[in-house]
DNA sequence: AACGAAGTGGAATCTCTCTTCAACTTGAGA
DNA sequence: TCTCAAGTTGAAGAGAGATTCCACTTCGTT
């Protein structure tokens, strides 16, 4: 097996991810490998040769909030209200994102593509297509309402989470109201955004 | 006068200024000075001499652009139905960002709060203020909208604008239907943001 | 208890952009 | 034309992270 750290290797690990996750979590993704070197008592040689790459250290670090973003979406499917079970997705993955703005900035791209990420989506998207498909059966939404326009939402309401977080961190709420009213209630001009642009929303635009 | 530049010196500042306004409509409002000195032929030196703060440089290209914008709140101030002149208003000021990326960073406080911008906002935000009640009287809005919901939705709307614009330079329509739409309809949860809040929203979080 | 592989610390280096400045050029008044 | 204040240039300095690297330490095996 691949996994044989020494004793002593291991617990540095160990607190080398705590620390990273505490500060992510708060700073966002882009903390300095030194700053967490510093905050985890280590100097920054040892986060250098366990995570050279920065994302395996995210990957390390959000695989499971990513796995618990797919369960919502897997619940949100099973619910007999379409539309409720959307609405209420977007919620608990924005609460999340409140929480921890490393996660935020993982699910909505800003800090670059994340694989992890990217095959998430790959697992949500059917879901959230099957669910609003429900949800325009049902007349909550109206046809011609694509997954990208879910994204949409998720990155407008995203937006103002991000602006808002340190002074009003329950701001977003508000945002996901008009958002999620506005796709009930709008008669969305022009194309849906198609893959590629959803790829784009999702990476900020890069 | 303050006013007496050497005319080559002068012929420079208009190069430069030229230049700068293209660069930053194009690519942002963070062009390096090397990159706006080299496109306009000149060393680096020249463009420090003239606008030592990139905010003199800034407002130099677009206080004419904001007094633009300032004067669509005007315009729709008179519009007899308010709401729609609200939707008028949001609808040009982000055609003007769609159409120069640096004045959607201006305006929507990404590289900073700016004097030029804080002003404006002095002028436009009593006019909202108005329209959003005669919208409220004329039953086209619920009570509870404030000022500040519209600069959330603003805010929205340019996020997607900013992560689409190049792939999708039309998307940000179908957000502002949304956000529209979703002002008109939604019940709004928690408190309106305060001033202090809307200055937060207008500066990118900081 | 000694050895070597694994692990660690942190100064040195790299990179990138912003900013300064001393030597050089030019415009325009005398 | 001559002079010099004003203007220009671009290399060098400063700053901030990111990344490397090697002398030194520690673990765990024999």
């Amino acid at each position: 097996m691949t996994t044989s750290l020494r004793r002593d290797a291991e617990r540095n690990r160990r607190v080398l991810l705590d620390t990273a996750r505490e500060l992510m979590a708060r700073d966002g993704l882009s903390v300095s490998y030194e700053d967490i070197a510093r905050a985890a008592g280590m100097g920054m040689g040892t986060i250098y040769r366990r995570f050279p790459d920065r994302r395996d250290l995210v990957t390390a670090l959000f695989s499971e909030h990513v796995d618990t973003v797919v369960g919502f979406a897997e619940e949100a499917s099973g619910d007999p209200d379409a539309f409720a079970g959307l609405c209420r997705f977007l919620e608990r993955q924005l609460e999340l994102e409140a929480a921890n703005r490393g996660l935020g900035e993982l699910l909505r791209g800003h800090g670059g593509p994340s694989e992890l990420v990217r095959r998430a989506r790959l697992r949500m998207t059917p879901l959230v297509a099957g669910l609003i498909g429900r949800a325009v059966a049902a007349g909550r939404l109206p046809a011609g309402v694509t997954p990208g326009d879910f994204v949409a939402v998720h990155v407008m309401v995203g937006s103002v989470l991000d602006a808002s977080r340190e002074i009003a961190p329950d701001l977003w709420r508000r945002a996901l109201a008009v958002g999620l009213a506005g796709l009930r209630h709008a008669r969305l001009p022009g194309d849906a955004p198609g893959d590629e642009v959803v790829e784009r929303l999702y990476n900020d635009g890069k």
